[in-house]
DNA sequence: TTGCTAATGTTATAATGTTGCAAATTCCGC
DNA sequence: GCGGAATTTGCAACATTATAACATTAGCAA
């Protein structure tokens, strides 16, 4: 499985991307989902990407490619895409990134970088459990979990004095 | 401080909004800031409101007021309160809340019921610990956590079959 | 008063996301 | 292969959320 986990440290990224994409297909095979040219292309290009692209940027990227497409083809695909757990979609960012645990069962946590953007997924046992402890407290039953934590990468962090 | 923290049950809810009311003006006072006549009308319809409201539902009823106001004043208005730790964004909803927790410094975790709308604020100190430690162990340095929890609340989930 | 700063008004526009329906494609049993 | 059902896409219009830019006003102090 695709875990470029470290998207801090430089890397082969096609060969991230290429990986993803093959996930994706046995994914879709798995669960009879139709992983259509459209929607393998919106993946890539999110993968391709090491920040969260917006909808209207892959818009962008979709006319450059000559492909006349209007923000419902888009979404629609991001749309299928997090449905079978492709991609997440970032609340505080109003964008998209590729789930670097895809097909696993996973309770995502995302470290997102003030200062270079870049965005770290990763699985948190203990703060998951925490979570359903404390809502099972208030009799709630969680359904969907969102998790953003905005900050300093250690990059970044050391790079200079943010404080 | 107004800790009205049982949307669930009935309660003089008048009682909340003036303490809330009261409370920020205490706060804006130590801190010199200037909880100006727009500001604090928008801090009252936040509150008054048991759900979370958008920057436009407010401003309809600034215009009902027959404030004729535009975006920019609704905006600001919430910036300045969130800057105060007096409301919150709910970045999954696009919409602010009133913190239950004014003045005490606290990591705001959200429940959010997908049924009636409802949102608990709660601090969950485990969750948060253990979130920071999961940060740390990836040298991240986080300045904005953001957890929101959507799912059913008690009520909701009893009333019939969510799942 | 005068001058400075914070706050607000005003207009326009950007950015993000949705609805509804028609056309095309794919799937599947025949 | 053929025909009908279901899924997917194209397309146009629209809805919602948020910001930019600049003029004006209110608060405050020398
Ligand atoms: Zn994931
Ligand atoms: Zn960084
Ligand atoms: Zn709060
Ligand atoms: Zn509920």
């Amino acid at each position: 499985m695709s875990s470029s986990a470290l998207p801090y440290r430089p890397h082969n990224h096609q060969a991230c991307v290429a990986q993803a994409l093959a996930d994706a297909r046995t994914i879709c095979q798995q669960h009879n989902a139709r992983l259509t040219p459209t929607r393998e292309r919106v993946l890539e290009l999110i993968w391709q990407s090491h920040k969260p692209l917006g909808a209207y940027d892959v818009l962008a990227v979709l006319a450059e490619d000559g492909h006349n497409a209007a923000p419902p083809t888009v979404y629609r695909a991001l749309d299928f895409l997090q449905q079978y757990g492709l991609v997440h979609r970032i609340a505080s960012l109003n964008a998209f990134t590729g789930c670097t645990h895809a097909g696993k069962s996973h309770n995502g946590m995302f470290l997102i970088c003030r200062s270079c953007g870049n965005v770290l997924e990763l699985t948190a046992p203990a703060v998951s459990s925490a979570l359903h402890r404390a809502a099972a407290e208030e009799s709630f039953r969680p359904e969907d979990v969102t998790i953003e934590v905005s900050g300093y990468c250690p990059r970044c962090a050391s790079d200079d004095a943010h404080g």
